[in-house]
DNA sequence: TGAATAGTGTCTTTCAGACAATATGCC
DNA sequence: GGCATATTGTCTGAAAGACACTATTCA
């Protein structure tokens, strides 16, 4: 039963961002700096609490977009964490959210509204404020998991690219090196992407076609 | 961010349990018939308030001990649903749980505090509450994928059981008949059941081995 | 011995993984 | 021609799926 008339105690609701992207071959994250207490001065996941009239999802790109500057990336809901004291002064509940997004096509520093945010690579992460340390280890498994059965990593690229710009993000996120001829061969037979018919020029080599994926969905393989 | 001192106005959370259990070769589920308004008198699934000092993992136990008389159940979250308008009243937004239970170990009739609790088939279900049958089918399309990469029908299972009862929940949940030869090569090779010694016995047929899990940790295979 | 369910093996196809040579564009 | 990256196929082992007969207990 979801409602009653009792006027309960009321716990604060917030949604935490877990925004990954890719940059010169290493798997970041965005941290924003706490300018409140508790942890204030500390590095913590962007997000906030969710407003009255808005969905998650709406409160999740909210954030996003006033804290990364972030606008239109990929977004699934990950987990709701809600120990009695995972914040040390008010019960606060969180439903985190995993995000992916194409760094190429975004400046972090343009936006700044929301004070210092920064991309760090999860493998020098700093000490964060709260759970959030549990909170991205859990969304890292979850993105690791995801890419061996899905298209989520679309997120991660631009509309057109290269198998080779493909499997560098698989190789990124997976931590080990794939075999050119098997990454492609399992890739293609997916039939998840498709040539655009354009190749990449300009470099002293021979030149890449360009893919993109068919459908921008996320799509569950096998 | 997860917290500051702001005096938002408040959503309330709930937790709402899907308490899967199989019957008669059939997937049936758990509901309570509503005291309260809104929907007074439907259906809806068995769950409440979270309190302030409990967490979330814990008021979903609790609310089925409440009004569905289950305790040590099999129990994960699910999904988060937080749609301004999913209560036609209050902000509530609900914290969503998936339970198992092997129905021959419990009675639901011995509880009855919380009024009506009923089973039902998953494939006749009433006219549910709130965005309740939205959840439900969530929680069907989640319990037919992990089968097939996790012990979790366990939780549907005594402690002991034959290969044949084994199959038959997954071909329940499933919806379909498996080879017999097929599945015990596949559950054997997995390595996550060993046979107990014993033999059931009294039927007029030949007597088969009883077997249980190595561990009753959820473990992803694969 | 008949009824009812338990238990078991082979063949085929598909998929994953190891492995290296040729093709193309630009300078 | 030399450099840098793109593109491609074969073999092998493992796993999945189709398929049917024998074994055991009790009435």
């Amino acid at each position: 039963m979801s409602s009653n008339k009792v006027d309960f105690q009321r716990p604060s609701v917030t949604v935490d961002i877990l925004l990954f992207t890719v940059q010169e071959n290493d798997l970041r994250i965005l941290l924003v700096k706490r300018k409140l207490t508790p942890f204030k001065g500390s590095w913590a996941l962007p997000g906030g609490f969710v407003h009255m009239n808005e969905s998650l999802d709406e409160a999740a790109k909210r954030e996003l977009l006033e804290e990364g500057n972030v606008d239109d990336v990929y977004l699934e809901q990950l987990y709701t964490f809600g120990d009695p004291k995972r914040d040390p002064r008010d019960r606060v509940i969180t439903v985190t959210y995993l995000a992916l997004a194409d760094s190429s096509s975004w400046n972090i520093k343009s936006g700044g509204d929301a004070g210092e945010a920064e991309l760090y690579s999860v493998k020098k992460l700093p000490v964060l404020a709260f759970d959030h340390r549990k909170i991205v280890d859990y969304g890292l498994d979850r993105l690791k998991a995801k890419i061996g059965y899905s298209n989520i990593v679309l997120g991660l690229l631009p509309d057109e690219f290269t198998l080779t710009d493909l499997q560098k993000k698989h190789e990124v996120i997976l931590g080990h090196p794939i075999d050119k001829r098997n990454f492609r061969k399992k890739i293609m037979s997916t039939g998840v992407i498709e040539p655009t018919g354009k190749q990449s020029g300009g470099s002293a080599h021979r030149p890449a076609a360009f893919y993109r994926f068919k459908s921008k969905k996320l799509i569950i393989i096998d």
